[in-house]
DNA sequence: AAAGAGCGTACCGCTCAGTGGAACGCCTTC
DNA sequence: GAAGGCGTTCCACTGAGCGGTACGCTCTTT
C-alpha cells in the first residue's frame, strides 16, 4: 500500500499489513494485502522471522514479542507514558472508568495508555491504536489546541460519520472546540461509538497554548454521567502537564 | 552487533542500537555502535524516518511513535495486556504499590506491562524491557514452571551477582524455585535492585503445569512487607490465569 | 586566525543481494 | 480425479544497496 521498491518498504508493508484485529495471518493473505510476489514475501517473512519481528505458527505469521519490546522503547511515547501513569491510575481510583491518555498524530488520535477495571465498557479504542480527531473527546481537545491551519484542515474535510450520532457539522464542531478551550474540557456522547460516553481534558505544554497529550474517562450510557468526572479530568490532566514541565527545564 | 549483511539486518541494528536509556542519538554515535559504513547507516535512517520507524531530530535520530503503534500490535502481548489489566488495576488499587505482568523470553523477564502510583519504589524495570530470570520474584515464579531443560540451562551457567543479594548458589535458586511451587509465590529480597522487595506468582495455562506470565507487587525496604502481599498477588494471578483459559477453548 | 577534529551530507562505480516468475508437492474441496 | 489454494524451493537477471571518498559546516583548540 506504500512504497514498495526497497526491501525495507516491503518489510513495512507486511508488518503494517496486521490490522489491529488480526493475530495470525497465512502467508497467501500477506501476499494478497501486501501485493508483493509470493517469493518475495516468503523470503522476507522468514527474516523477519529471524530477527524476532515475526512468529512462524502453524496458520501463519504473527506479529512478535520483539516488535513489543523495540515499540516500548520509543522515546517520546515511553516518557509520557511513565510519567503520566501514577496520574491516570489516580484518575482511575476516583472514577473506576476506562481511562485513556492519547496524543495527536496527523488527524487522527494516537492512544498511548488505556486503563479499566472488569465493568468497563467495551471500547473499541486500544493502546497503540488510533481515532479521527472529530468524533473523540481527546480528538476534539487536541483538536482544540492544535494550529489553526490543522485545525481547519481537519474541519474543512469532509468529517466521517461513525455514528447517527457523530458531529459531522463543521460549524457545529468549531463551536465544541471553542468550548472545549473556555471550559478545559470536551465531551463526546456516542460520537464515535454507540452507547459511550466520554470527557477529556488537555495536558498542557508549558506555554500553555500547545496540548502534548490529552486525558480522558469513558463510561456507558446509563449510569455514567460525563460531566460529573470533568473536574477530576481536568485536574489529572493539569498535574500531569505540571510535572512534565518540571522534567524538561 | 548481530547479523548485518541484509538490508533489514542493518535497518534493525540500528534501531536496537537505541538502549533503554538513551532517546536521541546523533549518526555518528549510530555508526559507533553498528559497526556500519557512515554512508549506509545515513541512507537506511533515512529510510526509516520515511517510514515513520525514527525521528529526526536537531540533535539525531528518535525512535518513532510509528515504532509504538506497530508494537502494541503484537498479538500475544496486547491480548495478554488487554485481558490482565483490570487484574492488574484490582491488585494495584489493593496494595497501592507498583504492579508488573511478566512474562518469559529464553533466560529473561519481558515486563509486558508496570503499574504505579506517585509514591512508587523506583525500580530499573520498564515495560517492553528486561531482567534476568535469576534476580526478579517474577522471574523466579516463570523459571519455577519452565521446562526442566530450561531450568537447568539457567542454573547451570553463571549467575549474575547484581547486588550483594543476589542469589548466584544454584542450589539455593532451586530451592527457592521448589519453593515456588509448592506455595504458589516467590520472592525477592534486593536481588536485583538495593532497596527493593517484591511478592511474584504464576499466571498458569490451563494445565496448571506451565507459566505464560507471572504477576508481581514491589515495595522499598521499610514500610513494605511482601509476605503480606502474597495473598493478593496468587489470587490475581490465578483469576487473570482462568480468565485467559476461558477465553481460548 | 589558523589548524584541527568531528559532524552531517553527497557522490559514484562495482557487485552481489534481492527479485519475481515458474515449477513442485501437498493438502482440501467439488 | 480434476481443480484450486496453499507453502516451499529454485534460478538467472539486474538494479538496489554498498562503502570508500570527498566536501562543507560548526565547534574547539592552539
Amino acid at each position: 500500500m506504500e512504497d514498495s521498491d526497497t526491501v525495507l518498504g516491503k518489510a513495512l508493508g507486511i508488518l503494517r499489513a496486521f490490522g489491529p484485529a488480526d493475530s495470525v495471518l497465512p502467508l497467501a493473505e500477506l501476499v494478497r494485502r501486501t501485493g508483493l510476489a509470493k517469493g518475495s514475501v516468503h523470503r522476507i517473512a522468514g527474516d523477519l522471522v529471524r530477527h524476532r519481528l515475526l512468529d512462524k505458527t502453524e496458520h501463519g505469521y504473527r506479529l512478535s514479542g520483539g516488535l513489543f519490546e523495540l515499540g516500548m522503547r520509543a522515546a517520546a511515547e515511553r516518557t509520557l507514558l511513565e510519567v503520566a501513569m501514577p496520574f491516570l491510575q489516580d484518575l482511575y481510583e476516583r472514577t473506576h472508568e476506562t481511562v485513556h491518555l492519547g496524543v495527536r498524530e496527523g488527524h487522527e488520535v494516537v492512544y498511548v495508555a488505556k486503563i479499566g477495571g472488569h465493568r468497563q465498557a467495551k471500547a473499541p479504542s486500544r493502546a497503540g491504536g488510533r481515532m479521527p480527531l472529530h468524533c473523540t473527546a481527546i480528538g476534539k481537545v487536541l483538536l482544540a489546541y492544535a494550529g489553526e491551519d490543522e485545525r481547519t484542515a481537519v474541519l474543512s474535510a469532509p468529517l466521517e460519520r461513525r455514528t447517527p450520532h457523530t458531529v459531522i457539522a463543521p460549524g457545529l464542531l468549531r463551536g465544541q472546540l471553542v468550548r472545549a478551550v473556555e471550559t478545559g474540557v470536551a465531551y463526546e456522547r456516542e460520537e464515535s461509538t454507540p452507547g459511550l460516553l466520554c470527557v477529556a481534558a488537555p495536558v498542557l505544554a508549558p506555554d500553555g497554548l500547545t496540548a502534548v497529550a490529552a486525558v480522558s474517562v469513558t463510561g456507558p450510557v446509563g449510569r455514567f454521567r460525563p460531566e460529573s468526572h470533568a473536574n477530576a479530568v481536568r485536574a489529572a490532566a493539569t498535574a500531569l502537564g505540571a510535572t512534565l514541565a518540571r522534567r524538561r527545564p
